[in-house]
Formats: C-alpha cells, structure tokens, sequence
DNA sequence: GTTCTTGCAAAATATTTGCAAGACG
DNA sequence: CGTCTTGCAAATATTTTGCAAGAAC
C-alpha cells in the first residue's frame, strides 16, 4: 500500500494515482454530498475543468465515482463506498429546487424492483425533487 | 368540451389551446416514450425549439407532463396520465446506454420510500441504465 | 388596446474533444 | 523512445432568455 489514503483508493480501482487525480479524489472525499463539474472546478482552483472532467471520466469507467443527474441540468459524482462492481452501496439522493444542492439520503436504500425480461440494468438512481429541510423551514 | 382531443387535455390542465401547443401534445402522445427537446424538435419541423421548450415548460407547471433526466445528459418529457397534481402515475424508467433511447416500464410502479423528517418531496424519479431488451442481444 | 404568444437570434450553461508540450516508465 | 497525462483552447450540445412582430381576447 502507499502512504497516502487517496493514493490507495486510486490503485485499489486500478488508476494510477496522478497528482491531479488524487486532488479530485481528495475534493470528492472532503464533500459531503454529490458534486457537479462546476462544483469540483471552484474548488480544485489549480486543475483545469477538462483535467477534472477526464479524471471523472477514468474513475466512472473505474466504479470509483457514480454518477447521478440532479434535476439541475448537471451530472454529479460521488466517491462509490463499495469496493468493485457491485454498485451496491446505492441510496436515494434528493435534489432541493431551491438551494439546488444534492443530498445524499444515506440511510435510505434505493428499493430494488424487478425488471421486464432483456433489460440489462447496470446502474440505477432514485431521486427526489423537492424541498430540503433547510429550505422548506423558511 | 372542444372538438379536439389535444385541446381538451390542454384545457384540462388551464393552459390556453395554441396551434402550437396542440402540436407538441400530439407529438408526445404520439411518442411511446419520453422525448427530449431536441427529439421533439426533430419532430416537430413547423415549430422553433424555442417554442417547444416554452410549451413544455408552461406543461410542466401545469402538471400536463413530467420531466425526468435520463442519463444521456438531457430532460426528457412525457405527459402525465393521472389528472390534478398528484403525479401519481410514477413509474419506474430505462435508459438505455447503446441506443440512447429512453422507456417507460409501465408496469413497473415506483416504489416508495420514506424520507428524514424535513424533506418535501415533489416529485420522484426512478431511472435505470444499462442495455435493453434489443440492444443487450445485439 | 392590452395581454399573450411566436419566431428568430443570441446568451448562458454544460459537456466533450484536439492537440502540442511535458511527465512518466 | 513510446505511452500516458496535462493545460489551454475551442467545438458541441443543451437550455434559457430578449425582443419585436403578430395574434387573441
């Protein structure tokens, strides 16, 4: 193992750990809930938008991020808390129209349902839109 | 009543019955799936993008059509089958990552969960991906 | 005539790619 | 040296708005 967490995480999904990839690593870890392209470029101030969309892009193909459509008209990822392929760690996210920030419903997981025959699922997303607490208190 | 069927779904639903607005209704009635704009610009070839998306943003308010992000990075549109705002004619839906199509699994109904105290949901959308029935024996 | 609607253009936002220079093995 | 990665720019795609002309009430 290497001596860095985010380093790890990185060789773990079989993505070499560049130095720009374990700042994306690092921003994901550091946010609480999913975050957009945007999100990630004002945060990582000294990576180019197409360097994060890039690494985005290796750790999707990797199952290190998923990816949910917030009703914003933007994609946000989140580290995946499982390890491999199973995309098993997955709970219902809620989009607030007011705030527009994505929560993760941690403790809520997402009800499996029984497909048609032929359909070939390999993700699925469950998400609410509405108001957060936040915003529904005022 | 009116002479049209179009027209009185639009009535139905308080939004005044423009020529044009008629016409975006029989296209996503015509559709046996939900349409992007762009899908439906195509379709429709009298009528500016425009003025679809100011139709389909009056029927969204008006609950005449859900709107649900598929994962293709754009809002598809469907009309609603339930009258009123409850919007409880949820049903479970499939992208399909090779075609780029999107389904209703109309018998599928969207499970329902319940939320930490605080959230107001408003709607609800239950989106799989992956591949379908005719792309997955392919 | 006042309000609502339309068509065209263009702004605003988001995603994705081309390419040359540099880093890495 | 050959491959992978990066940074910058720019191309795409999508959504949204401004505004003047026209239609509806």
């Amino acid at each position: 193992m290497g001596a860095d967490k985010n380093t790890d995480i990185l060789i773990a999904h079989g993505i070499r750990p560049t130095a720009n990839r374990i700042l994306v690593v690092r921003a994901l870890l550091a946010a609480d809930r999913p975050m957009s392209l945007t999100e990630l470029e004002h945060k990582i101030l000294t990576l180019d938008k197409s360097g994060i969309f890039r690494a985005l892009t290796i750790f999707r193909d990797n199952h290190l991020v998923h990816v949910i459509e917030d009703g914003g008209g933007s994609a946000r990822y989140e580290l995946c808390t499982s390890d491999g392929e199973a995309d098993d760690d997955l709970h219902v996210h809620f989009y607030c129209e007011s705030c527009h920030r994505t929560f993760c419903i941690d403790n809520v997981p997402v009800p499996a349902v029984s497909l048609p025959r032929g359909y070939r699922p390999e993700s699925v997303n469950y998400m609410f839109k509405g108001q957060c607490p936040e915003c529904s208190g005022k």
